[in-house]
DNA sequence: ATAATAATTGATCAACTATTCAACTGTCAA
DNA sequence: TTGACAGTTGAATAGTTGATCAATTATTAT
């Protein structure tokens, strides 16, 4: 085995740092829980969407004009988001009309947007 | 070409609701950059070293050994985190330390935490 | 200079993901 | 009940990505 594929071979690790850190770190599956989160926004077209609803209940049909691609491929990234429980939708008639699931979203999408503003 | 693979084939898009929501939305480069920014903090790996730096400064050593990763592993994401300008680095003889580059962070991570935890 | 350690890097591979395609279900109107 | 439309779904595919491996750079101490 090289050594450089062992995990740690520093001679000075900086234990209280790291001793410390691992205090008020939450625990992995919470931080997996996290990333799992933040994953539903990393993508465009779901950012799109989730943006986009944000502002208005849509239908599918709404959401593929505005986002101007396929139905089939907005229904796909809404159950993606409807098992991230991010976003809920009820039937009328023809139409599957969604809205979103919670009200933090739109504080972290600006908290977002003013990091990439900065 | 089948109907259904065009974008839409609806009788009834609610044409106001699209053109009002395509108003409010922003441009397709940011919601880029948003969905972006959200990519750095989607992987527990990168979430795990974002909450770490946001406790303190650290060396990549200590990070590999806090979480029980190689160097090797830490610095690919690290540079993946320094390239999407969320961390900053300083030398100190063979040590490399970071930092977090950006204050947004630890809120957008509260936030985040309260949705899951909701 | 040389050896040793901290960190970086490029290539590779397996795992994952977003879209497309085609077929399907559910609802309504004629 | 038939046809049309809104939406869903599974399989296939093309593209992306995270960790590993091996090699390299940078710094310090001897």
């Amino acid at each position: 085995m090289k050594r450089d594929d062992m995990i740690c071979d520093c001679d000075v690790v900086h234990a209280d740092v790291v001793e410390a850190v691992r205090q008020i770190m939450p625990d992995d599956k919470e931080l997996y829980e996290l990333s799992d989160f933040f994953k539903a926004l990393a993508d465009s077209t779901r950012a799109k969407i989730m943006w986009a609803l944000d502002a208005n209940e849509m239908c599918v049909c709404d959401l593929a004009v505005l986002l101007n691609m396929t139905k089939s491929a907005i229904s796909h990234q809404l159950r993606y988001l409807r098992q991230a429980n991010l976003v809920k939708n009820r039937r009328d008639g023809k139409n599957v009309f969604y809205s979103l699931a919670d009200d933090h979203i739109k504080e972290i999408f600006e908290k977002g947007l003013v990091h990439i503003r900065e």
